[in-house]
RNA sequence: GGGUGCGUAGCUCAGUGGUAGAGCGCUACUCUGACACAGUAGAGGUCGAAGGUUCGAUUCCUUCCGCACCCA
């Protein structure tokens, strides 16, 4: 007995090994010419944030994936760093600032940011804490900031040439706004949630006085803004009146009544107010009609000037004075309940207006075609593949993206104006104080960039583009990205965009798109609902392994979402416990045992777990090649606890021969190197325990060993599993106290049995074994495949319960029996179905027959 | 409106063209010399519905129903 290891497991190792990785410098990477190599970035967190249980997904597989790379003896380099998160970011600090009373306009841009870059080093560090403690191996000596100075210049760079290349235009266009965070934000920074509201059904009259025409609104406040209105040029109901004037209510603006195809017809009663600055479509059709657009939503989410006397008031409060006007003037119509979908800030759910504004774009439209082409041909591979369609329906649909951010935090745009001669010209350089065309001042754009234009570039900056360094040659393109499928468009598209434009190669080979976490009932995990769950709690009480285990042994091949519950984190602590403790015993076993050369001859138990090992050798492997990580550690989890600890460990307890040691030890040896890309903490540790001085990383992955298989032996040891359950359940049946033994007669072939008695003695805990040839009187029986075996008791049989088993047991059987014939009995079967399929058939069906025989005849006997 | 995914044991989920598996939960028994964070035995399912393909469908196809998500 190994008495170094205590009974049971203690992740605080844990925060000792992951010391060791970092500080022994087990995942720096370098180069290494002729090696191949894999190379991967993380998905860079959010700075001010902390680790939430959706990284500790992410971050589990990831370092999953390198762990195996690592040991199937790649050059493996991933990537750390974090992101600056632009809105975010500011959000924090601006209201740590309100705390003191200030904004931060009143200390300024200069002072801000210094403010902010404080907070960056008091509180950065946190989640990169948290990475170390899930145990990733991370390349630490690559740490990157997205602030960094190199990340800096890369985006300068990457904005010079695409403006100079002319796909970055500044121009008005209808943007989402969001007035708290007082910036444009792009399309998908908006999110659509259903609302309930009311359509506003107001009355525009002629100018002529003959009439009027009533619309249909969600949004009465910007009728103030409205500059026409519209009906579908086929609507009956307005033929003839199309082009005809409209006195627009409470601000008595005369406006016409156009006809446009968008209008829906089915909308309320056909007819649109049309406000080309606070509407999208609205801003199409002004367009097309040259309609003003009159801006009545101010910037900060107050009504301007051009609402008259509503000017100052809020948005909202606009709207509900504007209805009490009208329904005053008795140009209310009427008021129905309506449901309808309101994009709100991803960042702080305020409600966002669309607004005209001068903004900065990238034509997306204009570089989508080899973005398109790089998924299409395969030169990124998406996995799961059905993601690839999503994505290249996004980019058939795709529109120009808004970069440009009216914050503070991030990025500045490197464009100038020369305020002598009007050149306007971008720069990559960290200052620039003149025009290079006359010399003259410049000023910069104040607005900065949207923080996704620099993570897009992420994957080739850290790598020190656009500098040719001989690290972008070595570890780009990278071999894998590995995140959630939200942010497809967000991140992934965009850093195929850029690279394909800026590198003219891919930024990955490959995507591994894996879904979300869950509650354990499948609903959204949300602050407000109370059901988010603290991964660094997880990790205090029950272990990095234990919670990595719970996230990657749920994932499945198509990349669902995953529901996460405690229950499975407290079974991976019960797994890393089980791996602690059957490794215990097998160290205590081999303490004084020379395992060092593998035997010339097994047993046949031997050779049935090393059969079944090598068969999870190659299951784990190909999983892996699938990115099926679930299956890889279920099966393994499966082998390791149900086969090696359930039956081999416990038959190595029965006579042990040296190939018996040996086995044991590799057994756990391979397990250990199969588990350790999931369960880093517990492995590595029993591996020093074995008195190993090196990281289970270091060692090689395991590979075939095909002559140790024999399938034979594992069919035969089938037949003893089954034989001792069948008596254990007899035992359990009949109620014999678990530590007294059975005698049992066995009637069936001695030559097939004979080497298993011991194994029978200790698993079922029989003492007396003998072979006989006919039934044996006063015993219960248990048939198992062609064998009967007869347990005599002292006193009577319960001949009765006796009966009751055994038919149970042939109604089994029987209906099995009758599912078999019935395929046999079939010419169809016989002449179509394969001639391997029949004769398997056939096979089992004897096999079934002659254990029915059996029990039948042990029937009659009992009513003998 | 367009698209995607999912509906298998009480719960959470694997899985396979040849009458279904796990974990948790439940019942009974065991502190048996690695582990009670454990072991042994057991109960529990017409694999969402209807058609079709097939010798054979829980598995492949179609439609429908329900749930979730993405896009407009």
């Amino acid at each position: 007995m190994n008495n170094r290891m205590e009974p049971q497991y203690n992740p605080e190792v844990e925060a000792y090994w992951s010391n060791k990785w970092k500080e022994d410098r087990v995942f720096a990477s370098q180069i290494e010419p002729g090696k191949p190599r894999f190379s991967m970035v993380i998905p860079p967190p959010n700075v001010t944030g902390s680790l939430h249980i959706g990284h500790a997904l992410n971050l589990s597989i990831q370092d999953a994936v390198i762990r195996h790379m690592k040991m199937k003896g790649l050059n493996v380099c991933w990537v750390p760093g974090t992101d600056h998160a632009g809105i975010a970011t500011q959000n924090v600090v601006e209201r740590d600032l309100l705390k003191e009373g200030i904004s931060r306009h009143d200390i300024g841009r200069e002072e801000f940011l210094k403010r902010v870059w404080d907070w960056k080093e008091k509180y950065g560090n946190t989640i990169l804490n948290q990475i170390t403690r899930l145990g990733c191996g991370v390349d630490w000596e690559r740490l990157r900031f997205t602030m960094d100075p190199i990340c800096a210049r890369a985006v300068r760079t990457a904005f010079k040439r695409l403006f100079d290349a002319g796909l970055i235009y500044k121009g008005k266009y209808l943007i989402n706004w969001c007035p708290r965070c007082g910036t444009a934000l792009s399309d998908l920074e908006v999110v659509y949630h259903e609302e309930q509201s009311n359509l506003w059904y107001i009355r525009y009259p002629f100018e002529d006085g003959k009439g009027f025409v009533v619309v249909a609104t969600t949004r009465p406040e910007t009728m103030l803004g409205d500059t026409a209105v519209a009906v579908h040029p086929e609507d009956p109901r307005y033929q003839g009146l199309v082009g005809k004037t409209l006195v627009l209510p409470l601000v008595g603006r005369r406006i016409p009544l156009i006809a446009d195809e968008v209008v829906d017809p089915e909308f309320g009663t056909g007819a649109v107010k049309v406000t080309p600055a606070h509407d999208p479509t609205d801003f199409e059709i002004g367009r097309r009609h040259n309609l003003e657009a009159v801006q009545v939503v101010g910037f900060d989410g107050t009504m301007t000037d051009a609402a008259g006397e509503f000017s100052g008031l809020d948005r909202f409060v606009a709207r509900q004075q504007i209805v009490q006007k009208l329904a005053e003037l008795d140009l209310l119509e009427k008021v129905e309940p309506y449901v309808h979908s309101v994009g709100h800030c991803q960042r702080c759910d305020t409600v966002v207006e669309p607004m005209i504004s001068d903004q900065w774009f990238v034509k997306l439209t204009e570089m989508a075609p080899k973005a398109r082409e790089a998924v299409a041909t395969g030169k990124v591979q998406i996995v799961p593949e059905r993601w690839a369609k999503v994505y290249l329906d996004w980019i058939d649909n795709i529109r120009d993206w808004c970069i440009s951010r009216q914050i503070w935090w991030g990025h500045r745009i490197p464009v100038y104006t020369c305020t002598e001669c009007g050149h306007v010209f971008a720069s990559e350089e960290e200052e620039v104080t003149s025009c290079p065309k006359c010399g003259g001042p410049v000023s910069q754009e104040e607005d900065v960039l949207d923080t996704w234009f620099s993570s897009a570039l992420w994957p080739f900056e850290v790598f020190g583009w656009p500098e040719k360094t001989e690290d972008l040659s070595y570890y780009y393109p990278t071999s894998l990205l590995v995140t959630g499928y939200d942010i497809l468009f967000f991140w992934v598209a965009r850093m195929v965009f850029m690279a394909m434009h800026l590198t003219d190669q891919v930024p990955f080979e490959k995507v591994y798109l894996h879904g979300l976490v869950r509650d354990e009932h499948g609903q959204k995990m949300s602050k407000s609902k109370g059901n988010t769950v603290d991964p660094m709690e997880m990790i205090d009480e029950y272990s990095a392994d234990a919670l990595r285990y719970a996230l990657v042994s749920t994932l499945s091949l198509g990349g669902q979402d995953i529901n996460f519950s405690v229950s499975k984190v407290e079974h991976g602590k019960n797994f890393t416990n089980k791996i602690w403790n059957s490794a215990r015993y097998v160290l205590g076993v081999l303490e004084d045992k020379d395992v060092s050369h593998e035997p010339e001859q097994f047993t046949v138990v031997d050779q049935y777990i090393l059969t079944l090992l090598e068969g999870l050798k190659q299951g784990v492997t190909s999983s892996f090649e699938e990115y099926d990580f679930g299956a890889a550690l279920r099966s393994i989890e499966e082998f390791y606890w149900s086969e090696y600890c359930d039956w081999y460990l416990e038959m190595s307890k029965v006579n042990p021969r040296p190939s018996t040691y040996w086995t044991l030890r590799y057994v756990l040896e391979e397990s250990l190197k199969l588990l350790h890309p999931f369960l880093p903490f517990v492995t590595q540790e029993v591996w020093s325990r074995m008195g190993k001085n090196n990281y289970l990383v270091q060692e090689e992955w395991p590979k075939p060993r095909l002559h140790l298989v024999n399938d034979v032996a594992v069919q035969e040891v089938s037949k003893v599993k089954e034989a001792v359950r069948g008596l254990r359940n007899l035992r359990a049946e009949i109620g014999v106290k678990p530590g007294q033994q059975i005698s049992v007669y066995v009637e069936g072939s001695q030559e097939q049995w004979h080497e298993f008695e011991p194994y029978m003695r200790f698993l079922a805990r029989v003492g007396e074994i003998q072979y006989v040839t006919g039934h044996v009187r006063n015993a219960y029986s248990v048939v198992a495949g062609d064998t009967v075996f007869y347990v005599p008791l002292e006193g009577l049989v319960d001949v009765e319960a006796e009966r009751k088993r055994l038919s149970k047991k042939k109604a089994e059987l029987e209906s099995q029996i009758r599912v078999y014939e019935n395929r046999l009995n079939n010419e169809n079967f016989l002449s179509k179905a394969p001639r391997e399929v029949v004769e398997k058939q056939k096979e089992e069906l004897g096999a079934l027959e002659q254990s029915l025989a059996l029990v039948n005849r042990r029937l009659e006997e009992l009513e003998g």
